[in-house]
RNA sequence: GGGCGGUUAGCUCAGCUGGUAGAGCACAUGCCUUACAAGCAUGGGGUCAUAGGUUCGAUCCCUAUACCGCCCA
């Protein structure tokens, strides 16, 4: 074997291997375990979030198939509607273009060659990070299935009289020139200003003032709103006042909606630019007036000196203007939200337009029992209430969208009933009613997420009744994060259940979103993304995938990584490799075969004690792995493998090479197993290495399909446990007196170990090679007593006294020094002890457990302080 | 305005059906001990945000407060 490990030269090679043998498709006769992927973007690169999440499903998949399920992943990308359109007319600009000169059909080919080219971008990708998805089920969100699923999906629901479309105020975006939907906008605390405007009555009487924070929209005032109970205004309820700077002239109305206490008590309504003034509106049959064109640019409603200007310019010379004819009264600072698109960050414009919508009220519960009930459990269970929240006032979806880039909604209309929409779920070629052949498609296009709610159910082939719709569905779990749990996660379960009655999936596990080491979110204007593939170079796959899944915790927390951190793992899987390297040298030297189904049971205490760790380990690691407590997997690993098995056994094997090797060799296949699903290549690579050698029979010729490790609890051994704990105790005590003593590493010295307790005695007694080799002894004395003679340096581990005898070699002073500050030590803790245990309400009412357990220790310590306190004697 | 999460060693985080705290990294010291210097050995380092309360006992439970982050209106 190489010194290190290559991920450059050996991942993909492993990958490809993988994928001929077939190995990431379902297979066997297990239980079903399924899982879709949250599609990304299509044309989008993979950032560090998902890196996350098809690491963790990939852990995940890979323990289950190990385990002998029947295992599907299914992957596929998504078209990202508004995403791509933009990217592609980005790319337009840059050639002078847009996409009218392109035509719709002439552009979305352009954006299918954009797809044809960068699309397997991210599949590429994917498969870097070593994810162990079934390639040969990839779908897309616009293949030619997804698509048939769009449709028929629209058409049930419109049958069901659930979709609908009508004039409403929406979020439009004037740069995308789109709808949007509600969670589509992202608000944002801004310090903008409340002006005050004097409208003047027309009989001349008198005025009011109206406060906003957006006046530009007076030009679209239809009346002025005051509350029916505000005193303030009583006598103004029904008079007519004029727009300033123009010649309109408009009510003033009582409505309750209005807030006294806002501003000056009195509002303007602007039916068609403002959701509150729509309703307000339609209550006081108020016509809409649109004073702006679907850029923001206002439009011939408004007087000429603001015609054709941007909203913004328009806003800041109206105020100059109405400053300069004493209709702006006062202007307040202002915190206010106001909306943005969560794709562009452009100001969002509410407009009033035509659009579809889905009535979600009334299909949306039984995707809330199903959560009630715990059919569906989220982990974290605190994410529910943001389910619950949302869905429990969940308003209209609108889910038509003003772009190309899309599934064109299945609805056609005719000349003879414009109004009246044709619904089907292929193309008329005439109408229905009329018989022209002159219809003409809706333009618009269907928000992204309709189609994604369908994704757990039409990538398994519905609406056709697919085999793999009844192998696999509904799922198994979802693991995403939680920034699209009302995007994506509630819409697939509303959905899930309406088509096909049954939930997509029974777990959904949460995760943070991966933040900058201060925090911050990762952006590439920010300059603070860590490219997961840059890192994939640098580390390999395997340590980025342990230094993410390392953090993922059940608290499901933001997390924050560093380079420092994936370098930390990067040296994890050198010491893998390396502890495998060794062993594989042992193998090579050793005549004969080595059956690894029948691990030997030797008297070798080393042995024993490495296999019980083994076996313990395995129980916890079936524990975090079922229930997806990543973080608790790495760290039980890394502690196993580096800080036990590294650290100590293969040091203690070293006394008993050729008879160590079974063990060794049994522990690195189990190692291997259960590190697989984290670390798949290198684990792989060393197991292919092991097989190679050709002495080992009982090997699978793949890891990633040999089965899952076989409970070990006859290995379990607590005394071996305990004794060995023990030793190791004494081999650190017995390391750091050497250091105090500055003894060379490589001198060897004599030790004198003082021990009374006789079950103590005898495993220091076998341990004893041991303690020679690791702590560099040359001579050793085991003694049930004191021998004051000596001159030592010394130590106390409970009733044991570690000694090393070295006249001449001490510093008297030094050592007094350090034997005191322990003394101390231990009397504090002592008095700490005495003082619990002299507290009668202490002894009534804590459990016996605990007041023995004070007890013991109490013990313990007067035992080592006698023992400190001879010693200091023997100083003098 | 409403809600959620966080505040533990220099940094990143564990720990919490309550019995005075752990890891990794970083740091210090000494080592090329033939698996590994991407390493080995040893060590230092924390009034668990603040103030009250419950309790024999609180990092953990309760109530406030402060600060940080996120979501919704």
């Amino acid at each position: 074997m190489e010194k290190a490990f290559s991920p450059a030269e050996n991942e993909s090679r492993l990958y490809e291997q993988w994928e001929s043998a077939h190995a990431f498709e379902p297979s066997g006769n297990g239980d079903p375990f399924s899982v879709v992927i949250p599609p990304p973007n299509v044309t989008g690169i993979l950032h560090i979030g998902h890196a996350l999440n098809i690491t963790l499903q990939d852990i995940l998949v890979r323990y289950q198939r190990q385990k002998g399920k029947r295992v599907l992943w299914v992957p596929g990308t998504d078209h990202a509607g508004i995403a791509t359109q933009n990217v592609i007319e980005k790319r337009l600009n840059k050639e002078g273009k847009n996409r009218f000169d392109l035509g719709r059909d002439g552009f979305i080919k352009r954006v299918w060659e954009w797809k044809a080219e960068y699309g397997t971008r991210i599949t590429n990708q994917i498969k870097r990070l070593g994810a162990s998805v079934d390639w040969t089920h990839e779908r897309f969100t616009m293949d030619a299935g997804c698509a048939e699923a769009v449709v028929a999906h629209f058409v049930k629901l419109y049958e069901a009289g659930l979709i609908y479309r009508g004039k409403y105020i929406i979020n439009w975006c004037p740069r995308c020139q789109t709808a949007l939907s509600d969670i589509e906008v992202t608000h944002e605390e801004t310090n903008g200003h409340l002006w005050h405007i004097r409208y003047d009555e027309v009989d001349g009487s008198g005025s009011i003032v109206v406060a906003t924070t957006r006046p530009e929209t007076m030009f679209g005032d239809q009346a002025i709103a005051v509350h029916p109970e505000d005193p303030r205004y009583q006598a103004l309820i029904g008079k007519q006042v004029k727009i300033p700077l123009t010649d309109r002239v408009i009510p003033v109305i009582a409505d309750a909606a209005v807030a006294m206490d806002f501003g000056t008590g009195a509002v303007k309504v602007t039916p068609a630019h403002d959701p509150n003034d729509f309703d307000m509106g339609a209550r006081h049959q108020l016509e809409p007036l649109l004073i702006m064109d679907e850029s923001g640019v206002m439009n011939d409603n408004v007087p000429l000196e603001f015609q054709n200007l941007d909203r913004a310019v328009c806003r800041k010379n109206l105020v100059a203007r109405l400053d300069d004819t004493k209709s702006l009264t006062r202007t307040q600072d202002h915190l206010l939200s106001i909306g943005h698109c969560y794709r562009c960050n452009t100001i969002i414009e509410p407009y009033l337009s035509n659009q579809w919508f889905i009535d979600m009220k009334d299909i949306t519960d039984p995707a809330i029992q199903a959560v009630r009930t715990s059919e569906i459990e989220f982990i974290p269970k605190r994410w529910e209430k943001l389910y619950f929240d949302w869905m429990e006032n969940i308003r209209p979806w609108c889910i038509s969208r003003q772009i190309w880039w899309g599934h064109q909604i299945p609805v056609w209309y005719c000349e003879c009933e414009p109004d009246s929409p044709i619904v089907a779920k292929t193309a008329p070629t005439s109408c229905p009613k009329c018989g022209s052949s002159d219809i003409k498609q809706d333009p618009d296009v269907l928000d992204t997420w309709f189609s994604s709610a369908l994704w757990p159910f039409s990538t398994l082939g519905w609406p056709e009744k697919t085999q793999d719709l009844a192998d696999f569905y509904p799922t198994s779990t979802l693991i995403t994060g939680y920034d699209i749990i009302t995007f994506w996660v509630s819409r697939m379960i509303t959905m899930g259940l309406f088509h096909m009655k049954e939930i997509p999936f029974s777990k959904v596990f949460i995760h943070g979103l991966v933040r900058d080491i201060s925090g911050k979110k990762m952006s590439k204007s920010l300059g603070n993304a860590l490219d997961p593939m840059e890192l994939v170079d640098e580390f390999g796959a395997d340590a980025v995938r342990f230094s993410l899944a390392s953090l993922i915790t059940l608290g499901g927390q933001d997390i924050k990584i560093s380079k420092e951190k994936i370098e930390a793992s990067r040296n994890f899987a050198n010491k893998v490799w390396n502890v495998s390297r060794y062993i594989h040298m042992i193998l090579e030297n050793h005549d004969g075969q080595i059956h690894i189904e029948t691990p030997a049971l030797s008297d070798d205490p080393a042995q024993k004690w490495i296999l019980s760790l083994l076996a313990g380990t395995l129980q916890k690691s079936d524990e975090y792995f079922d229930t997806m407590n990543f973080a608790y997997s790495t760290d039980l690993l890394w502690n196993f493998i580096w800080n036990q098995f590294c650290d100590w056994y293969i040091e203690l094997s070293k006394l008993n090479k050729e008879n160590s090797l079974p063990t060794l060799i049994f522990s690195l296949t189990q190692i291997l197993k259960m590190l697989h699903p984290i670390m798949p290549f290198i684990t792989e690579e060393i197991w292919q290495k092991l097989n190679e050698s050709g002495k080992i029979t009982g090997l699978s010729p793949q890891l990633i399909t040999a089965t899952w490790p076989e409970p070990l609890d006859r290995y379990l051994n607590p005394e071996i446990e305990r004794d060995m704990d023990m030793l190791i105790q004494v081999i650190r005590e017995a390391r750091n007196l050497r250091k105090h003593l500055g003894l060379a590493p490589s001198k060897e010295c004599a030790l004198i170990l003082v021990v009374p307790n006789p079950a103590e005695y005898k495993a220091l007694e076998w341990g004893q090679p041991y303690i020679q080799k690791l702590a560099r002894i040359s001579d050793i004395k085991i003694t049930d007593k004191t021998d004051p003679a000596e001159q030592v340096t010394s130590a106390v581990i409970g009733e044991i006294q570690v000694l090393i005898p070295l006249a001449g070699l001490i510093d008297v002073d030094a050592e007094k020094t350090r034997l005191k500050k322990e003394l101390a030590q231990v009397t504090q803790e002592l008095s700490e002890l005495h003082k619990k245990i002299s507290n009668d309400t202490f002894l009534q009412k804590a459990p016996q457990a605990v007041v023995q357990g004070v007890r013991d220790q109490q013990g313990i310590l007067k035992t080592e302080k006698q023992a400190i306190e001879k010693q200091l004697l023997h100083l003098k």
